[in-house]
DNA sequence: GTCTATAATGGGATAGAC
DNA sequence: GTCTATCCCATTATAGAC
C-alpha cells in the first residue's frame, strides 16, 4: 500500500508541473524505484491512476477547506486563507492545482475524470458560497451582492491566476491578479469604507 | 502557402479542444488531405508549429482588441465585448482560448512558446488597463480602484471561467463565473447605484 | 511541394516466472 | 508485489524519388 501512495505522490508532482501527458510509467518507475510493469499492479491503466489522483486531491482539498472554516472566524480571513492555498500550491511558480493541470490535455476529457473534476468544482463553489453568505452577515468582505456568483468568480479567478503566473514562472503575477480580490477582504484592525 | 494556413487552422481547432498533445501530424494530415511527411516541409518540428500557432493567435486576438476599442465607446461596452470574446471562443463548450489550452502540457514549457504566451498576456493586460483607466473617467464600471489590478484580475477571471466551463462542457458556467464581473458593467440606459 | 518508405524512439500494456 | 521480457502501437522525424 505504501508503494501505491508513493506512485500517487510522484505522479501528482509531475502532473501538476507538466500536465497529465507530462509523465509516463517509465518516469514513475524511475522515481519510485520499481519497474514500470509493477505499476500496472496498482493501477491497471493510466486512466485509473489519473482518476485516483484527482479523487485523492479533491478529498484532501475539501478537508483543507473544512479546516479553514474552523481555524478562521471571519469570512475575510477564510477567503484570505483560501487564496493562499492556491498561492502556495504554485510553489516556486511551476506547480498548478492538480485540477487546473488536468483541465487541459486530451485524456482529461475521459468521463470519469471529468466527473471527479466537476465534483471538485461543485464542492469548492459550495464552500465558497457559504463563506460569502457569512460575509454578508459579518460584513468583512466588500461588495458582496450574490454569494454564489461571487463563489464561482472566486474559483475561476484562482484557477486563472495560477495559469497566468505559471506561464511566467512568477508567483508575483498570482498576487497581482488577485490583488483586487484581496483588497475586498477587510482587516480586523481597519475600518474600510466601500468605494 | 494555403496549405500552411490550412494546417494552422486544423491544428488550432484540435489544440483548443484537446490540448497541444491532443493532435498529431497524422491527424493534421488526414484533416488537410496531405501526407504527414509533407507537413515537415511547412513546419520542420512540432515545436515550430506550436510557436506559429500561438503567434498567429496572439496577433489575431490583439487585432480584435483594437477593433473592440473602436467599435465601442464606453469602457463597460468594451469589457462586455471582451468577455464575449472568451465566451464565444468556448463555442459549444469544448473550445478553449488557445493560450489557455497551451498553458498546460509538457511542451508548452518550451521557452519560445512561453515567451509568446507571456506576450499575449502582456498585450491583454495593457489593453485592459487602458480600458479600466477609461472606466475611471467615464464612470461606466463599478468599483475600479486600480486599473492594472483590475486588468490582471479580469484576464485571470476569463481564463479560469473558460477552464471551469469546459470541464463541465457547459457554457452557462462561464456566464455564472463572470456574472459578478458583468454586474459591474453599467448599461447606458440604466443608472445603477454602487452597492 | 508532395509523395513513399522507413527510421528511431517512447508510449501503455500483458504474460508468466519468482 | 515485483520482476524480466516482450508486444503493439503511435509518435515525430528523415531520406530521397517525383
Amino acid at each position: 500500500m505504501e508503494t501505491r501512495i508513493a506512485l500517487l505522490d510522484s505522479a501528482e508532482r509531475v502532473a501538476r508541473q507538466r500536465g497529465y501527458d507530462g509523465f509516463s510509467y517509465a518516469d514513475l518507475a524511475r522515481d519510485v524505484g520499481i519497474r514500470k510493469a509493477s505499476i500496472h499492479h496498482h493501477f491497471p491503466s493510466k486512466a485509473d491512476l489519473a482518476l485516483s489522483l484527482v479523487e485523492r486531491y479533491a478529498t484532501r482539498f475539501q478537508a483543507e477547506l473544512i479546516a479553514l472554516s474552523r481555524e478562521h472566524a471571519s469570512a475575510a480571513d477564510q477567503l484570505s486563507a483560501y487564496r493562499d492555498l492556491y498561492r502556495d500550491a504554485l510553489a516556486e511558480g511551476t506547480q498548478l492545482c492538480l485540477c487546473v493541470a488536468m483541465s487541459a490535455g486530451p485524456d482529461s476529457l475521459a468521463d470519469p475524470i471529468l466527473d471527479a473534476l466537476n465534483q471538485f468544482h461543485t464542492d469548492s463553489v459550495a464552500w465558497l458560497t457559504d463563506v460569502f453568505e457569512t460575509a454578508r452577515r459579518d460584513g468583512s468582505v466588500l461588495h458582496v451582492l450574490d454569494a454564489e456568483a461571487d463563489a464561482r468568480a472566486t474559483l475561476a479567478l484562482m484557477e486563472g491566476a495560477q495559469l497566468v503566473a505559471r506561464a511566467a514562472k512568477n508567483v508575483a503575477l498570482f498576487d497581482r491578479a488577485t490583488a483586487a480580490f484581496s483588497a475586498r477582504l477587510t482587516r480586523p484592525e481597519t475600518d474600510e469604507v466601500p468605494a
